[in-house]
RNA sequence: GGGCGAGUGGCGGAAUUGGCAGACGCGCAGGAUUCAGGUUCCUGUGUCCGCAAGGACAUGGGGGUUCAAGUCCCCCCUCGCCCACCA
């Protein structure tokens, strides 16, 4: 493990950055370093930091506070990594404790904590690695991780800090889980109604038990009770469903699919993922699509964001369309966004794995019927498979499951398929359509076929070329346009039935017109799919759920809660069996927790448990409510409290909460999808869980390279005859995330120990806008370290250590100065503009460095609100000289400068006088001063009297307060 | 291929949203303090011409709107991120 950020028992002879021959008082590393340690014991001691519930365990001191609106600054939820924290970590919790202390001082109620996520793949990696158990690593790196946030000064309630291997925690993670597979979704009420509901309906009659488990569409009471039971199950939320999963047998486990990469690769470690079909958990989130897509619009979030998340939903709207096999009594259905074009489908194509493709394929084909054309040999792929579709399409499938994703994906790659051997017929105008299976067609998407329209669809286009099928354009392309499918708007032709219409209109019309006829209707589609929340992993939180004879699952009660995660000495996946192996969850090894047995209401009874663990998105997915009720053993958080902190704007939720733009889809989608649940079910109050999101930027480094292209450690790296070279050889520079692949990140540690954790939060939120991503330089440190020196230096005397402020009052212009500095300031910290702030308050001391240097003491009129606002961004810097001011509360509560209004406005101000738009001088002026008055300064400025002598002007432009133009004929 | 975002001194970045381009910091130069060094202090610092006063040119490139453009519009170039056969 990598050296702990500490500042206890500081050692000062290391500290290189400190002078010896120094005055004794100087503000150095080693006194930022004392002070800062001092300063955070205090806040530990004094509970600065601790923040009043409105009811409940928590609710101390809420009297005092009750009349403060509230916020909720929130950080996402940190893993604790066994390599310890970069500098490139804290940038987002340096920039919301900044904020939250600023609201604190500017008078609201502010909760800020800190927990840590710490299941997942990568802590049961990690313990691997290290050959330890990873609740003992993940404690290790909780403490590890504890100790360096710390070191930063963050201003965090300790007691909300929950970690979701906590036993307290994760009984409440297995809880939501049950109220998920207690529901159903009702599309009529559009919401989520509990399981017993829609039992009543079935039984009573009024709905009736369709679906998967029951193929037949027989009635309830023809059911017996374990096909009612595989019914009602196939209707929860929470459903199982054999499915095609992403199985990683490097990483023994079932992988979302938004955890594969493009290359058909693990995000997490690079490895290899195969398909492969298995029992599945999976949440109904598809559901929830429309409400997850409108919602959006509800929330203050980055635009991007926004985008990404519509994208990964991806609603489509359009018709499904049923066309009739001619050979056999099935209809395949088609999804398409264009239905105006029905009338230039010249083929279909399923998905090779769509299920008619076996139904439809004949062994051998019986040779053109009547009206249709003979087949070319190319529709069969291979000249032994002429005439035998079912030979053909099982060569065909064996080479799609050949190509990698990369190959399958690529964009210049030919399209293939084979003819079925079948088919269809168009319901618009009786025109028969041979059918095809296509890998240019995903199963996944839609309803796995589709008609395809070539004149209007480049993929449809490629794939009639390839194999010489017909092409038909219903809409009218411009005149010089050819050689490719035309997607663009212009009247419909070759229909008899739309012509003349334009796209939007003649959809409707085909929509009415197959409604009318029942051959299809308007449709909507997603991308989005449902979530596979099961993995074969050790380290993650149990199912409440347990088997019983008949294989069905059953819900624990709320009273078998928690399921512990048992103690396993063997924790690793099985992957002996290589990618064919069917994966073996670790679980499964834990016999005596896996037999039960139970009373669930019919006597005592044999049961296994559920062997599979839950994704780490699951804790991660509701941490923001238990900070806010922490300890409550009874609700998952009290309702009062909840409605507390999140009611708020539109959509309600936290009120600010950062984090990385890398969590734009996953966690930020499934967090608002079970936040919805929860809402429905009545648990929390709001529709959205965050309000306001902020993407802080990336840290980044140079990075360097060997000759073999491998990164070396960046730190080691020389400079000179401008080049980079390591043990004298050449090495590259590139740019890049600050991280471990790169191997160039710079620790905290090392920042602390020559500067101390203020200077460092002080860089970090100086060297750009927090939301853009920048580049580190420890050299650039010193700037901010020099401005907090002088600071300092300007109210302690570095010799005496005596304080020296001035009690009369400032000179009229500094305090000008400051109070135009207050404003700046409040406005910039409100839009986290830290950069920006930290420019004025710079402005504002060298106007005090200069009164000082003139002879002078600097005023505390001045120095008190300096010192205020510098708090939020340095505060241990900021206590200490409260407190030697003569304060002895700390300036956590303390009311945040106030900018007084008459100061702020100017009797006079200066003007640009330009002539052709080119500045040519400058004035004073009364502020109030007329244009006519304005105009006439302006002329009689020397300068510029001298450039309109003899010249005529044309036109006189007067902007009050900022310029007057004189423009020339 | 599609979508989104960004290009400003040697560097990180400001710019009241159309009104003095370069705030603040780094770096650099000169000076002070120091035996010395700088992690201290002061002064200067966009580029070019000029001893100076001053002038010209400057916000990726080109065009446009405007009294006035880093900011608005059109075209192009470069970089970054996201999605990617989604019917």
């Amino acid at each position: 493990m990598d050296a702990v950020a500490t500042l206890d028992g500081a050692v000062d002879d290391d500290v290189t950055h400190t002078t010896t021959g120094a005055p004794p008082h100087r503000y150095d590393a080693r006194l930022a370093r004392r002070l800062e340690t001092k300063w955070q014991d205090y806040w530990e001691d004094h509970r600065t930091f601790w923040v009043p519930n409105p009811s409940g365990p928590l609710s101390g001191g809420f009297a005092e506070v009750a009349d403060r609106p509230k916020l909720y600054v929130l950080d996402m939820f940190p893993y604790p990594s066994g390599a310890g924290l970069h500098v490139g970590h804290p940038l987002g919790y340096i920039g919301t404790d900044v904020y939250a202390r600023f609201q604190r001082m500017a008078g609201r109620n502010v909760l800020h904590a800190m927990g840590y996520d710490a299941f997942g793949l990568p802590a049961e990696q990690y313990a691997l690695q290290t050959g330890q158990h990873p609740r003992v690593t993940t404690e290790q790196n909780i403490a590890n991780m504890r100790r360096q946030l710390r070191a930063l000064g963050l201003g965090h309630d300790p007691r909300r800090g929950v970690a979701t291997t906590d036993l307290h925690y994760y009984r409440w993670t297995q809880w939501i889980f049950l109220q998920i597979f207690n529901r159903w979704y009702d599309d009529d009420a559009d919401r989520a109604r509990p399981i017993a509901e829609l039992i009543d309906q079935f039984e009573s009659g009024a709905r009736a038990p369709a679906g998967p488990a029951n193929p037949e569409g027989r009635t309830w009471r023809d059911l017996d009770e374990r096909a009612q039971r595989r019914v009602v199950d196939a209707w929860r939320l929470a459903y199982r469903e054999m499915a095609p999963v992403n199985w990683s047998p490097a990483l023994g486990t079932v992988l979302a699919n938004e955890e594969v990469n493009a290359e058909g690769r693990s995000e997490r470690g690079n490895h290899p993922v195969y398909r492969r079909p298995l029992e599945q958990w999976m949440l109904r989130i598809t559901k929830y699509a429309d409400r997850l897509l409108a919602d959006l619009d509800l929330l203050t979030w980055p635009e991007p964001i926004k985008v990404m998340q519509r994208n990964w939903i991806g609603r489509s709207t359009g018709a499904s369309i049923r066309f009739p096999v001619t050979s056999r009594d099935e209809v395949i259905e088609v999804f398409t966004t264009r239905p105006d074009t029905v009338f230039g489908a010249t083929y279909l194509v399923l998905a090779p794995e769509h299920p008619l493709v076996d139904v439809l394929a004949p062994e051998a084909w019986a040779g053109p019927q009547a009206g249709e054309p003979d087949v070319p040999a190319s529709w069969w792929g291979g000249a032994d498979a002429v005439g035998r579709p079912r030979t053909a399409v099982g060569r065909y499938r064996e080479e799609v499951s050949r190509c990698t994703e990369l190959e399958r994906q690529a964009e210049d790659r030919e399209k293939t398929g084979v003819f079925i051997g079948a088919y269809a017929r168009n319901p618009v105008n009786g025109a028969l359509l041979p059918i095809f299976a296509a890998d240019y067609v995903l199963m996944g998407y839609g309803t796995g076929a589709i008609m395809a329209v070539p004149g209007e669809d480049q993929r449809d286009w490629d794939f009639a070329t390839a194999l010489g099928l017909p092409i038909l354009r219903t809409v009218q392309p411009p005149a010089s346009f050819d050689g490719e499918a035309y997607t663009g708007d212009g009247p419909a032709i070759n229909s008899g039935f739309l012509d003349g219409l334009a796209i939007a209109d003649a959809k409707q019309r085909v929509i009415e017109w197959l409604e009318a006829h029942d051959a299809g209707a308007g449709a909507t589609t997603y991308k989005l799919r449902d979530w596979l929340f099961s993995r074969q992993r050790y380290w993650g939180e149990p199912f409440p759920i347990v088997y019983g004879d008949d294989g069905l699952p059953r819900a624990l009660p709320d009273s078998m809660l928690p399921v512990e995660l048992p103690e396993l000495d063997e924790f690793e996946p099985r992957v002996d069996g290589g990618a064919d192996a069917p994966p073996e969850p670790p679980l499964a090894r834990a016999e005596q927790w896996v037999e039960v047995t139970l009373d669930l209401g019919d006597g005592p009874q044999r049961y296994q448990r559920e062997t599979n663990t839950m994704p780490q998105w699951a804790g991660s997915c509701w941490y923001y409510l238990r900070y806010l009720d922490p300890t409550n053993e009874t609700h998952l958080v009290d309702p009062a409290v909840d409605r507390y902190w999140m009611t708020g704007e539109a959509g309600g939720g936290v009120d600010l909460y950062v984090g990385g733009v890398e969590h734009a889809v996953l966690h930020l989608l499934y967090a608002r999808f079970w936040h919805k649940i929860l809402f429905d079910l009545g648990y929390v109050s709001t529709e959205e869980p965050f309000h306001r999101l902020f993407n802080q930027g990336t840290i980044e480094a140079t990075a360097f390279r060997d000759t073999r292209g491998f990164y070396v450690e960046a730190s080691t790296v020389e400079e000179r005859e401008g080049g980079f070279w390591l043990d004298g050889e050449p090495v590259t520079r590139e740019f890049g995330k600050m991280g471990k692949s790169l191997r160039n990140a710079v620790s905290p540690d090392d920042i602390y120990r020559d500067y101390g954790a203020d200077t460092l939060r002080l860089y970090e939120m100086f060297m750009g806008p927090l939301d853009a991503s920048r580049p580190w330089s420890t050299a650039d440190i010193i700037g901010m370290h020099r401005f907090l020196q002088r600071v300092w230096r300007n109210v302690v005397d570095e010799e005496s250590g005596a304080v020296r402020v001035a009690d009369a009052p400032a000179d009229v212009e500094t305090r000008r100065l400051l109070h135009r500095a207050i404003a700046a300031v409040r406005d910039d910290m409100t839009q986290l503009k830290f950069n920006t702030a930290i420019a004025r308050l710079t402005e504002l001391n060298n106007r005090l460095t200069q009164v000082v240097a003139d002879g002078g003491a600097a005023p505390r009129e001045i120095v008190e609100p300096l010192v205020l606002m510098l708090a939020p961004l340095t505060p241990h810097l900021a206590e200490e000289l409260w407190s030697r001011l003569g304060h002895p509360e700390s300036l956590a509560y303390m009311p945040f400068p106030e900018a007084d209004a008459a100061e702020l406005v100017d009797a006079t101000v200066e003007i640009v006088v330009q002539v052709d738009g080119k500045a040519r001088g400058r004035l004073q002026v009364p502020a109030a001063a007329s244009d006519g008055d304005l105009e006439a300064a302006a002329r009689a400025e020397p300068r510029v009297a001298a450039l309109l002598a003899d010249r005529t002007v044309r036109r006189v432009v007067v902007v009050p307060g900022r310029l007057v133009n004189f423009v020339l004929g």
